[in-house]
DNA sequence: GATGCAGTTGCGACCTGGTCGCAGTAGCGG
DNA sequence: CCGCTACTGCGACCAGGTCGCAACTGCATC
């Protein structure tokens, strides 16, 4: 999807749903859209506070909220720290090195052979998507190994 | 293991690492014992209280770091709220239902293929001991089919 | 284009879960 | 039973986030 139609079609949903169309959520939308990773609820209020420095963090936050009332976006813990945000039409899950930070997207589908062993063994249905898979990425992995063999 | 021997073991360790055994540190590491589940600090710190209403939640934050450091135990964050402990040899993993909070522990081969599986395609070293797996337990995923068809 | 009112805002207080510096206390090796 | 040093209780503090409140403003209506 186009930035600019994003942009339009959030505002068109949040008003249909008897929202209101303000300058702090213009401008909180507009962070969103325009970070391409997974930012957190203070690096989005930092970036709103450039141009607007009277936008509070708790208005960050309730608009993020709404938003993901309105099943726009998504939160995830990656560990401990803030969460992040992602536009949920972007399914996938989220592997976290313990060690670096680096974040690995995995598609919903890599998880369907454990998911339907976790079902018939433990009656339970993973559903990671509001808790990343903590781990090493491979170098981490590795250097590891070396310091302490 | 009697718990009996795990209690001296454990202030055998603590005494053998250059640390001291005092009341408090009895007092923890007994609460410790005694609870069969997985407890919080705070849950810990109120059973320690009961007989030692002087003890300071710090101090059991202290203690139970310290027995970390010393392999003894490990902490798990099972989703918000805050983390429980459980002892370092009972090694298993933890699903949560995000529903009803039901813990459901998985011994370690459990993950093996879908280990296996993130190690070759994703070069990721899965190692979910430090943060719980999210999901539903089959009861609560089964009513939200119900409520929501 | 003025009016009204409900949704939104900035602000500051507050909350949970946990950490830290400090001065005083107390294990335990000698 | 001394003395060194680890440990303790205490209170302040921290991160990440939530909430109540009074003021403000989008926007439907006239």
């Amino acid at each position: 999807m186009a930035a600019a139609d994003r942009f339009d079609e959030v505002l068109a949903l949040l008003r249909a749903h008897g929202g209101r169309v303000t300058a702090p959520r213009r401008a909180i939308l507009r962070a969103l859209i325009d970070h391409a990773d997974h930012p957190t609820a203070e690096q989005l209020t930092a970036d709103v506070q450039v141009r607007h420095p009277e936008t509070h963090e708790s208005t960050v936050y309730r608009f993020l909220d709404d938003l993901e009332r309105l099943g726009v976006i998504d939160h995830v813990h990656l560990g401990h720290g803030p969460a992040v945000y992602h536009f949920a039409d972007d399914t996938h899950h989220h592997l976290v090195c313990e060690a670096c930070g680096l974040v690995v997207e995995v598609p919903d589908r890599a998880l369907e052979g454990f998911r339907r062993r976790l079902r018939s063994d433990f009656d339970f249905e993973m559903e990671p998507r509001h808790f990343a898979v903590p781990g090493r990425c491979r170098a981490c992995s590795e250097s590891a190994k070396v310091s302490s063999g």
